[in-house]
DNA sequence: CTTTATCGTGTGAACCAAACGCAAAAAATC
DNA sequence: GATTTTTTGCGTTTGGTTCACACGATAAAG
């Protein structure tokens, strides 16, 4: 009972991101230290002494792969005594958002490498960190019906077929578009530029939209229900 | 960079239950060691070298107060870097539901006393535990509406205005009782039973309701739509 | 200049959920 | 045991939201 307490505290980060071509991504590192090296990882590290959860994720994060980010928050704690073999540790996870504006990637010492992985294949990782990613995974559908998280994964200005595609492929299922454009203009927080999307392909090119975030704090202030 | 980590990892739990009297209960213990000695505070404390976290918040549950649990969930970690002024702590909070048949408490050496406050009025908390109920709080409140969390408040069977009344409070403003009876009946996993509510006041008596759990699982496999 | 691809709206039908009224049942009161 | 009070329990109306649907506009490709 009395015995001294040996748990390693650290900290993992599911960084997604999201392409058109590609679909859902997430970041991973390519481990350099002696356990488990050579394989694919969430970036990650211990918690130092002086410094909150929030900010061990924020800095392992940067030092390991530059990304900045838009959004952060905790996810879960994973604390299963056997998830690290050298010893026993607790590892905080917290799932990001980044926009593809802040995919210039760079990999530093702890990681001989960094890189995007679609969703849908990915390699095998460390540790528990599998789990991890399913856990990250369910709550970004869950969240993205109530949340704008959405736009966290966009570049600032984006057409809205982008915004329908991200959320056909983060709900797994199609969406009509007529309804889902009218749904989401009514909440008034996306709002038209006058801009035009500018070569994507052939076809029509439409207006590009932007998330207006003032707005949308504005309406939670006032109890907005947003749900899609 | 290299320093040794000195981080303790606590669990605590923020343990809900109800009375249609007193409304919304949690429970809380008054500390008997050393910091804080004499304040009111969650039941919790270290988490052992080679016990999960679940495991710790229960066996510390049980060690401390005697309740036993419905229902136990991880809620969020705490991490600030002075929430403890003896030593950097970092606690993953749980919060728990259980029934008025389990209010039996029991307080042991960690704890001079156990006893269920309404949430009304609170006393004044150790270390962040105010922090950590509101949180939970915010976590019940959101939760209901999704999620029978409310069953496992109520005794195994119930008069269906007791679910209204808990519902009421939890939300925090007055609902429909005709059109709640009609939205929960209609989910299914809410039965009749044939017995009725003996003496409960003046007024007609009414039949007792049970919650079929099973019912539910099957329900949620098919991927039903909970929502209130 | 024709074809092809995508954007962008208007409308009625079907469905679902919130709002509401009211009677039946049983206990309490006298 | 008649009357009053309280609470249960159900049915109907009403209003809004989703769904299904078709076509013109615009620009690139050839």
């Amino acid at each position: 009972m009395n015995q001294t307490q040996k748990i390693k505290l650290s900290v993992d980060a599911v960084v997604f991101g999201y392409s058109s071509e590609k679909g859902i991504l997430i970041l991973l590192i390519k481990r350099n230290s002696r356990t488990f090296r050579g394989s694919w990882a969430l970036p990650g590290g211990l918690v130092r002494n002086e410094e909150s959860l929030e900010e061990a994720a924020k800095r392992e994060l940067n030092e390991e792969t530059g990304v900045s980010i838009n959004f952060l928050e905790q996810l879960y704690t994973f604390g299963t005594p056997d998830r690290d073999p050298r010893n026993r540790a607790v590892s905080v996870a917290y799932y990001a958002l980044v926009s593809p504006d802040a995919f210039t990637l760079q990999a530093d010492t702890d990681a001989s490498a960094a890189d995007w992985f679609s969703i849908e294949q990915l390699p095998e990782l460390a540790f528990d960190h599998q789990e991890i990613v399913a856990t990250a995974l369910k709550r970004l559908r869950s969240k993205v019906l109530y949340q704008p998280v959405g736009f966290e994964l966009l570049e600032e200005k984006f057409p809205f077929s982008d915004l329908e595609n991200l959320y056909q492929t983060l709900l797994g299922y199609p969406i009509d578009r007529r309804n889902f454009r009218k749904k989401v203009l009514k909440f008034g927080f996306v709002e038209a530029t006058t801009e035009r999307q500018k070569h994507a392909g052939s076809g029509r090119p439409g207006f590009l939209f932007r998330f207006n975030r003032q707005r949308y704090h504005e309406l939670v202030e006032q109890g907005i229900h947003f749900e899609l």
